[in-house]
DNA sequence: AGGAAATTTGCGTTTTTGTGCAATATTTAA
DNA sequence: TTAAATATTGCACAAAAACGCAAATTTCCT
């Protein structure tokens, strides 16, 4: 077998399954594994793919979990926050919890917007004290130093005492059976009131924590009114959540 | 599975859910703890994730936009906030107010300190939640646009069932006949209950604010323990509030 | 076609890297 | 405080990489 057909075996491999492994090829194609290692080095020196111990990977590999993923899931939430915006109106009472994607939320909100937001969570409150018009109420407690957001009995009676008009969650895992569940018991406590507590309940979160699961149970399926994603509320992804009745945006 | 894929999932787990398990990595993925923890670890140094006590956590989650509090006379407040510093002993319970000068009290804490903190001021928990060994209360209500603090009744009342050892101030005015002056309605309530609920008050003020009146009396100079400024406390300008019986930093 | 030069390949040896294990410290939670 | 969970450290071992060298192959030139 020529050097020239290796490599163009070596790289279909690559971009078919966006990882090679040096023992494997070495036997598929009966060469010495450091013959492998040199084809490896010269393709990865051209930028074929990228050359790690044990193997190589495909290049687009590195790029989506380095760099671009994270602005890529902020020009997804920024989309999700823009469609959240649109549910609110001037006057309303609002419940939210942390996260990321509630801060875009919090940043997107337009500046003549006047309405009463009630929350734990510092970062989010640190963002709606900056909007020109708007109310902010805080539920004190202890700040938890992982989730930053205030935790314990007094914020949850705090929130149990508040019927609000809408409460805009972020959520880390949703699937069809299990419904919502999350990670954290503290902060888990927190949103099953505010679900409670609030007349319409809106859950915020990027398509890929479509059909995870976690380890803590929040809510079912059925106590969700508005499911808002980056995707389009035709996609198929959210097809089995919107024939179980939630509406998705 | 590669070491490179290994970490790329990592990375991909805490952009999606904040949060990552070590424990759960590891069965996850089949390997010991051990190697997880060295990937965590390889991976931090990079800075693409934090790790913590039993995982990690995402950056971007920690990253509070806090540039914008640029502090008037930095480097007195320095000074002020070292002085301050030397009062607070391991355990103590703190009440502290607003301000910038509190602000700076917050970032001068020793990073083994442990004590909580009790605040409705947002720019000062914000810090403290930063800080690695204090635990943080935060006095809830609603937030206050000028002086970023929560204030009213619920705030106020909060406060009263505490018993604080000391209470650190930021003061808008002094002077020997008012005692302690501010310009907020709101504000002073909370100081006032401040000072009734904690053991030992002490008030911080650069020297400017020395002498100087405002139209709302908050307590008299006797309620004072101590009084810190950047002077020398032998300063000529103190020597008043010395003779008055306050014990000048 | 023949043969020299250049390239490619395989092999042994030495380094480096990745992983798990165990003993010991440190942190956290009860 | 104690007990459990988690970290750290040093070590051993295996897998893989790097390197030099010699044999085999290809290329190129006349």
């Amino acid at each position: 077998m020529l050097k020239r057909e290796r490599q163009a075996y070596i790289l279909h491999q690559v971009n078919l399954h966006n990882k090679v492994l040096s023992n494997t090829l070495s036997s598929e194609m009966e060469v010495s594994e450091d013959t492998i290692r040199r084809d490896l080095h010269e393709l990865s020196e051209h930028g074929k793919l990228i050359k790690v111990h044990g193997g190589a990977l495909s290049p687009s590999f590195n790029k989506i979990t380095n760099q671009l993923y994270h602005v890529y899931a902020q020009t997804d939430k920024r989309i999700i926050a823009e469609k959240a915006v649109s549910l609110i109106k001037d006057g309303m009472f609002i419940l939210t919890g942390g996260g990321t994607t509630i801060i875009e939320l919090a940043r997107a909100l337009p500046h003549d917007l006047t309405a009463t937001f009630i929350s734990g969570s510092i970062p989010a409150i640190v963002e709606y004290m900056n909007h020109p018009s708007i109310d902010v109420i805080v539920l004190g407690d202890k700040v938890s130093k992982v989730s930053k957001i205030t935790i314990g009995a007094d914020a949850l009676t705090r929130i149990k005492n508040i019927k609000a008009d809408i409460c805009f969650l972020g959520i880390n895992a949703i699937d069809m059976e299990n419904g919502i569940t999350d990670n954290d018991w503290d902060v888990v406590q927190l949103k099953q009131q505010m679900i409670i507590s609030s007349q319409k309940v809106v859950c915020l979160t990027i398509s890929e924590k479509i059909n995870s699961l976690q380890p803590i149970h929040v809510c079912d399926l059925n106590k969700i009114d508005v499911l808002i994603t980056e995707l389009n509320p035709a996609d198929e992804l959210l097809k089995p959540y919107v024939d179980a009745g939630v509406q998705v945006m």
